[in-house]
DNA sequence: CTTTTACCTTGACCAAAATCAAATTTCGAC
DNA sequence: GTCGAAATTTGATTTTGGTCAAGGTAAAAG
């Protein structure tokens, strides 16, 4: 199982300039997690010591404020990492992080991780550049919340997850809806709503979870005329 | 000039573990610009040689949409580093830097920077907990638009200003209302009538740009209900 | 196969913020 | 100090999205 598991971890690009035994303690080290919907993985506030490489399914971070509602601050699935964040945070996770679908995780030590950012400087610099474009990544999304509406944000959200830039294409979307809204800071009827808007305004069509957009071009210049990149954005690919 | 060039490097907190070589490089390559209000230092998607230490004045990072609404990242001053984000978008300035206040900078090296980042793991370190915890307040931002209304997020953009917890306060906003508010992803108009309703709701007292908060914890039990950090939520201070 | 439950949609209504327009104040240039 | 431009405030109105309530639908449990 460990020579498996270090092959996955040495897949992941992030991780390509780590240390060979970055990699055998890591892999010594980890355990699977089969992971089903509504599993907390770990909770905001909580002290840490794993993080956690998504190996399938879909997880959610979120928080919850005094009054009782959530802000969900990220939707992640395959070849993403989670709860490495607590290393800057005092071992503290900032999120809570909850299944949303159902599959696989690597529970990985962050002791581990962090001796290698402490040795490694090729490595805490291609980490340094990756949450660089993460924040970029969140720039942008307070961009689109201020400067774009309901439907043109859900339009920007379906073409990350296209990977190509004209014709058409078949979306399917892999959580549920009323979570899409709330990733897109929305209420599920407003959601509901935009999505009908867009369907009259650039031709989609909805029929469950599937989308079909017979053109991307029409999609794209309903979207991105109120927001500051060019289509295709680099690096927006919804984490598909 | 030099000498205190590098003395006033030496004492920015994010440079505490640079090298000595980077100080001596860094300062005999600086050079210090005065700085008035309108003046553009760069622009977005222009090639990046240099990053600038704000040492007074006021500078917002902007971008601009497709149709001409502008986005405002952020607004710094004093103690802070801007343009540095470009090492990590191929050396192309991801924001627009337009001063808003008068002041002064130092122009510095980013090739000087980023040699630093390639041999100096320690700094490389400090970098990244730098920008992590920034990613970090932009979840917050996230956040608060979508959670707090109007006058609940001016109140805790207030609080941002303070460095005490209770009892009474004067704070001066350092830059135009229309700056703040577009600061805040709200109208002008908006963010007038929201001072408004927050003057009636917690018994500040508003006075061109002087705002007086009689009782902290009265603004703070206004403003924090809708937030997921508890007051005083440390990292948050703005720039002050 | 049916029942249950959670998810999604729709309608009616409401509240917040944006927009448009105009008045007023402030501040810097002369 | 006066003038003029820019910033700010205020009012009226519209738009957008949120809230509440009621159906409808589809997936999962029995």
């Amino acid at each position: 199982m460990c020579a498996t598991t270090e092959q996955e971890l040495r897949q992941y690009p992030l991780f390509r300039n780590c240390s060979d035994s970055f990699f055998t303690d890591m892999a010594n080290d980890a355990h699977v997690l089969k992971t089903s919907k509504g599993q907390v993985l770990f909770l905001h506030d909580d002290p840490a010591e794993r993080f956690y490489y998504i190996s399938s399914g879909w997880v959610k971070l979120f928080r919850e404020t005094l009054d009782g509602a959530q802000a969900v601050v990220d939707v992640f699935t395959r070849g993403n990492i989670i709860g490495e964040g607590a290393l800057f945070e005092d071992n503290i996770y900032p999120y809570t992080a909850e299944v949303v679908e159902a599959g696989s995780l690597m529970s990985l030590s962050l002791s581990i991780l962090n001796r290698e950012l402490q040795s490694n400087n090729q490595f805490t610099n291609d980490m340094l550049g990756f949450i660089a474009r993460n924040k970029r990544q969140k720039d942008k999304e307070i961009e689109h919340i201020s400067l774009q509406n309901a439907p043109q944000r859900i339009g920007c959200f379906l073409l990350g997850f296209l990977n190509k830039t004209e014709g058409g294409a078949t979306i399917h979307l892999p959580y549920d809806k009323t979570l899409v809204a709330s990733r897109l800071g929305m209420q599920p009827e407003t959601f509901s709503r935009a999505l009908g808007k867009l369907k009259v305004s650039t031709g989609i069509n909805v029929k469950g979870a599937t989308i079909e957009v017979s053109d991307i071009e029409t999609l794209v210049s309903f979207s991105c005329v109120a927001c500051s990149a060019e289509f295709p954005c680099k690096e927006l690919c919804s984490k598909c």
